[in-house]
DNA sequence: GGGTATATTGAATGGGTGTTCAATAAACGC
DNA sequence: GCGTTTATTGAACACCCATTCAATATACCC
């Protein structure tokens, strides 16, 4: 009973059970069956709509990327002055929908996928370019030159509680996670401009 | 021709072979028969010795863990007061052996299956709690009670680095990351012990 | 030197995987 | 109403994987 337009549909469903299957499952195992299974769909559909499980990889690594920028964006928007808008970026990368062990999961598997498919090393790598000048801009007016330092600093920084976070022991609350962040921000802008002792 | 006491030699080799099947593949896909045919063996020899590839794995990881101690070990012997502890235990997490992208692919690898494997996950955490204990001893001397927060900060800090390490793009020199990261000890030494605008 | 333990292999087993394909059924265009 | 397109399925294919097992050959023990 095939009711017409129902690709757009699928697709999206397929990418959101690829998201919620690694999520619940943790770990970079997950098959196409079991995508599709979730999605409500038999298995040869979810090769219809999708070329490669490369493919829905990779498209549901562009979602979860998009929804991390939409959520950068209108933190963004609301904000002034580039210490407020270097905080907006930290607390859009803290928000709940995004800090949480199962996109973080998803995250890691796009890691390591990275390694495989150039493909999606070439989007991961747009997005931490993107982080990265977004951070820079902000942070030149506040600590000069080293904002390059910082920026790289910051963006390590959040990784690195990421997989803190998706390891699932010594998990920090979200609160202490942002004052460390900011805690970071703000001495690094408190040790001035200068190079000295800087980083990087 | 079998030499009597060939176990050791086999176990160790093996367990060469898997970190180094891991490194050039830099992901997590690594099959028995590679492995095996990478230490030289066949197949069933490796199963001989292993019982699992989760026990040849976490066998695995053990080492790479045993390693990153006794260089931590080492860096410290030779550190006066509690600062320069603190430098040498970033010292050993960014020494040659350590801070490349296939050992950390490896560490990667063994996040990943931490979250299968209870037994990945008891080794893990054991290592986080120590490198964070091991942080805490120094720092409490240095920034009082903000310690911990501190220490989660620069573990988190490390760990970023790793990843970023490991993805490849956006690499940085070893000097930068020392640079960055002893910054980082340096301003929260400055910033004092009290609790005000502090991390956790 | 016969028996036992060790070292080692190659082949089989059973299961799971991504992918392909032919077949069916309903909606649309004309 | 008929052909084309879209939606959907279930079965089939070929492959690779971890694991098991029977078989062989060498060293050690007494």
């Amino acid at each position: 009973m095939p009711k017409l337009g129902m690709e757009s549909v699928r697709r999206r469903s397929l990418v959101e059970a690829t998201i919620s299957a690694i999520h619940t499952r943790g770990s970079m195992d997950v098959t196409m069956r079991e995508i599709a299974t979730r999605a409500g769909v038999s298995l040869g559909l979810a090769h219809h709509y999708f070329a490669n499980k490369d493919d829905l990889l990779t498209s549901a690594m562009r979602a979860i990327m998009t929804d991390y920028r939409t959520q950068v964006g209108e933190a963004l928007a609301g904000a002034d002055g580039p210490h407020e808008r270097v905080r907006a970026i930290i607390r859009a990368s803290l928000a709940q929908d995004q800090f949480n062990p199962e996109v973080v999961s998803a995250w890691l598997v796009f890691y390591a996928h990275a390694h495989r498919s150039p493909r999606a090393r070439r989007i991961l790598s747009i997005y931490t370019r993107r982080l990265h000048s977004n951070l820079c801009h902000e942070l030149r007016q506040l600590v000069g030159e080293r904002a390059d330092g910082v920026a790289a600093g910051l963006a390590a920084l959040i990784d690195g509680l990421y997989v803190r976070e998706g390891l699932g022991t010594a998990r920090m609350a979200d609160s202490d996670a942002y004052r460390l962040l900011d805690s970071y921000v703000s001495l690094q802008i408190a040790a001035g401009p200068a190079k000295t002792a800087s980083a990087a």
